[in-house]
DNA sequence: CTAGGGTTAG
């Protein structure tokens, strides 16, 4: 408020100024073209003004609280339309909602209040500022609206999750008559998009057509990527290549598109193409090519990417950087994940978060701790993410002590557990063995408990083959989401494990009449940057009977070496010969086998499965490991395991 | 005065 005194004394000593308006029109021609805010203040105010001579107020004061301390002063103050349009605009730069407030009570007063172009100025200024309260209230009270009032209220809904009342406007402003143009039509295909409703924007797409403006590079991408959103990526495809001109954010609407649906291989082949076209791949395409990547497992094109990345020179800001992070941890790399995590420049809450889950993924205990506990002294406040991170980490490396501190923890920090917190929990407790404690922490819950809860509970049943527990857990999931085949599978499996092969067979039969899918269980290995698919029993594979061959050899020397089958894993009704010879030829086996026969001897070899890895391959791995003195490491759906002489990272607790 | 693209958990 002192400030505010200084500038009225200021502001009624005439011999100062020409005008405050004078004033105020240079100060802002000058600071835009100006590196530095207090800077560009500096110069224009140095001398006159008292206030402003203080050097160390005018480091405190941003442009926009001076400017502010100018409107204020009531006398003095007589803009007209544009430099009320210009103060607005530099508010909406700077986010400024406060002092947009003044300028707009300071305008409302003038008698330019009713003029269109400052109002739609301050429609855009509320949007940008997340106010979209205010946005609608200018919109509503203003006399007259032109299109761009319209568009500038349509565009602040699909920037603020608000796609619906985007859309429904959208056929309001037709039926008054209005015409969309590029910006319209950019910002309703966006809401579209949001909603993942493809069949709004094929109308949309429609309209776009009709006016002309589907090769617009704006309204082009925008539809390239509303299509990518709704699933509907060959539609995409096509608009994308009828775009005479294109730029990055084009290629990248495409790429992010195919990363979003786990279509690691194009979004790659893209990424080339994309080079190969001139383009040059933006913070956003890395970012998008690396979730792809850490998708699909495929650390060598990762690392392909990553050297392009930096040829180009791009820094390691914590955006790229945390997908970076997450494509080496997710390809089984985590000494590569730790490396970017130390060079990243600046870390933020994503990037602690990320080296949680790399740790988790990899059951690494010791590292989870000093991780976390570093983050509580030196980083950013930990969110609800980061205590579902750490919780998992945890659990993955069999730390129930640790993981209860936490989850006690998060009262300090002011975080209300949600449900995947209870559910990491319930994990823990299960996991450790402590089952009776699970179902106690489940009942005393002050949320009600979802499948997930209770599918967490029966999995550890099945992991500590306890009967009467499991049948109580798998009921309630049952009720809860009676779509899912997990767990029908897992309470089959208690049963057979039980001797109890009536009732595994009848849930099995239960699941096929209710029609519940099994999801047919694949595994990947990448072979000199060519990723290879297996499915269980492949007869189809050109290279089927060497592959057969030397599982066949490997068997005969890991039984050698104590390896007993363990069948209780495969279906119960075949006869026990059958039943080995099933598990023989799971898709991980196939993956190995294929892997040892093409690879280099003594190189690591990383199999990808899409389904948890059975028990019984788990041990055969480990034996494998030490007859064939390689690392196999797998990435199952839950996590990694490094098999190493004949033992596990995992310390057979997943 | 109004437009399009990217990250962590389960």
């Amino acid at each position: 408020m002192t400030k505010a005194i200084h500038v009225k004394n200021c502001a009624t000593n005439p011999s100062n100024f020409n005008s405050i308006i004078s004033i105020a029109r240079q100060f802002f021609s000058a600071v835009a073209g100006l590196e530095s805010e207090p800077e560009g203040v500096r110069k224009l105010f140095g001398s006159p003004i008292g206030v402003l001579q203080d050097k160390d107020l005018l480091k405190k004061a941003p442009n926009g609280e001076l400017l502010v301390l100018y409107l204020i002063d009531n006398g003095a103050m007589d803009a007209d339309a544009s430099l009320y349009n210009q103060l607005l605009k530099k508010c909406t730069e700077w986010k400024r909602l406060k002092e947009g407030r003044v300028v707009h009570e300071h305008f409302l007063r003038s008698r330019f209040s009713h003029y269109t172009v400052p109002n739609n100025t301050l429609i855009n200024m509320y949007a940008k500022c997340e106010s979209m309260g205010d946005a609608r209230k200018v919109f509503d009270e203003m006399p007259e609206r032109d299109m761009v009032s319209w568009t500038a209220l349509i565009t602040g809904y699909s920037q603020n999750e608000g796609a619906k009342e985007g859309l429904v406007l959208f056929t309001e402003m037709l039926r008054f008559g209005f015409m969309p143009n590029q910006f319209t039509f950019g910002s309703v295909l966006k809401a579209a998009g949001a909603l993942e409703s493809g069949g709004t924007g094929r109308q949309l797409h429609g309209g776009c057509v009709k006016c002309g403006y589907e090769e617009n590079v704006y309204v082009g991408s925008a539809l390239v990527d509303m299509y990518a959103r709704c699933g509907l990526m060959d539609e995409g495809k096509i608009v994308f290549d009828k775009l005479s001109c294109k730029n990055e954010v084009s290629w990248n609407g495409l790429i992010a598109g195919h990363a979003r649906k786990g279509e690691g291989e194009i979004a790659l082949k893209l990424f080339c193409e994309m080079k190969r076209g001139g383009f040059q791949p933006t913070h956003f395409t890395f970012s998008s090519v690396y979730a792809a990547c850490a998708n699909i497992g495929a650390l060598e094109p990762g690392k392909w990417v990553h050297v392009h990345m930096i040829k180009s020179g791009l820094e390691l800001i914590a955006f790229i950087g945390n997908t970076l992070l997450d494509m080496y941890a997710k390809s089984g790399s985590i000494d590569d994940a730790r490396k970017v995590f130390d060079r990243l420049l600046k870390k933020d809450v994503v990037s602690w978060n990320s080296m949680l889950t790399a740790y988790a993924q990899h059951g690494l205990g010791k590292e989870t701790v000093e991780c976390f506990e570093e983050m509580c002294r030196i980083g950013p406040e930990p969110n609800e993410v980061t205590f579902l991170c750490a919780l998992t980490a945890c659990s993955h490396a069999g730390l129930l002590d640790n993981g209860m501190h936490y989850f006690e923890l998060m009262k300090k920090f002011k975080i209300e557990p949600i449900i995947s917190h209870y559910v990491t929990i319930v994990d823990l407790l299960g996991r450790s063995g402590q089952l009776d404690r699970a179902e106690k922490f489940i009942n005393e819950m002050p949320i009600e408990p979802t499948a997930a809860v209770w599918k967490a509970l029966l999995g550890a049943c099945r992991m500590h083959k306890n009967l009467e527990l499991g049948v109580y857990a798998a009921e309630h999931v049952f009720e809860l989401d009676p779509h899912d085949s997990g767990p029908h599978i897992l309470l089959s499996n208690i049963y057979a494990s039980a001797g109890r092969r009536s009732d595994a067979a009848r849930v099995r039969k239960l699941m096929n009449q209710s029609g519940v899918k099994k999801e047919p269980a694949c595994s990947w290995v990448e072979i000199e940057n060519a990723v290879h698919m297996f499915v269980a029993n492949d007869d189809a594979h050109p290279q089927r009977e060497e592959i057969r061959n030397m599982w066949e050899n490997i068997t005969d020397k890991i039984k050698e070496i104590g390896y007993v089958p363990d069948t209780s894993h495969v279906l119960w009704f075949m006869d026990h010969q059958e039943r080995e010879e099933r598990l023989q030829y799971h898709s991980e086996r196939l993956a190995l086998a294929f892997a040892l026969l093409n690879s280099p001897h003594g190189s690591p070899i990383r199999i990808k499965k899409n389904i948890r890895v059975c028990g019984d391959c788990h041990t055969a791995f480990k034996f494998v490991s030490k007859v064939v003195d390689r690392e196999i490491i797998l990435r199952d759906t839950n996590r990694f395991h490094h098999f190493r002489n004949g033992s596990c990272s995992c310390g057979d607790y997943w």
